[in-house]
DNA sequence: GGCCATACTTACATTTTTGTTAGTATCCTA
DNA sequence: TAGGATACTAACAAAAATGTAAGTATGGCC
């Protein structure tokens, strides 16, 4: 029988690390995919199937996976529309529409670091 | 023997991710540690010993590895002092710096949606 | 000689994240 | 009646990140 610390330093860690706001936010875009996701929904929302074809690494279970932690906090909305076949729609939500201008600014830096890191060598 | 995959998805995802400068930019700072050391050497250089007892909950192995990392990738500069014991400090480079102004915003954007989330529900 | 301090490294174990494959329900069309 | 399209879910497997515990080298101090 496997035994589970289930007060382990990893969990207990994590607390205390969402303590700081700037921690708290990366986590809430981190990961392989979440930010590619919010990328491809900023020109307007996207339909489950669309996002699929934009995101042709992603497997179904991370899509979905992703897709609902994203709406669980709070970074876009999900809509469905009647019919058959089903029909569900992604949107960014007001709050991660205000992210964009500072992962536009994120992106300038990462641009400029990597020009610095080819060009140092 | 192990074997081992090279052409699994999970490391070609991870080059293909990188295309995107955003993505790229998180990769750097992401992970349990990094931002956390990045915040304390903010005020100034800091050496190991002092930085192991400013993050309580890192283990010696973590910290290593992550001022490891963060050197490599041009976000700290290390620095040996001759001595015994020996003394190692570390700084803040130009780079990161830069990266001070939007860490802020992505601070303020964190207590924003914090904020939402708690008073929404 | 034995212990202390510093700044690490190493081997191994556990936890967390991501990927693979197959399956679900509905109704339309051929 | 069989197969397609949509938007998922579930069980299992592999890989990646993190944690634990112990060890290394140097020289001063008692």
């Amino acid at each position: 029988m496997a035994r589970r610390k289930d007060t382990s330093t990893n969990s207990f860690n994590r607390e205390i690390l969402n303590g700081s706001h700037l921690h708290y936010a990366l986590d809430l875009i981190s990961g392989r995919w979440k930010i590619l996701i919010l990328e491809k929904l900023r020109a307007g929302g996207l339909r489950y199937s669309i996002l699929r074809k934009e995101l042709p690494h992603i497997s179904e279970r991370m899509l979905a996976l992703q897709l609902k932690e994203l709406e669980k906090d709070g970074l876009i909305t999900r809509s469905v529309y009647a019919g058959v076949p089903p029909c569900v729609g992604y949107t960014l939500t007001p709050i991660s529409e205000k992210l964009i201008p500072i992962w536009e600014q994120l992106c300038c830096w990462g641009a400029a670091h990597r020009e610095l890191q080819t060009t140092g060598n």
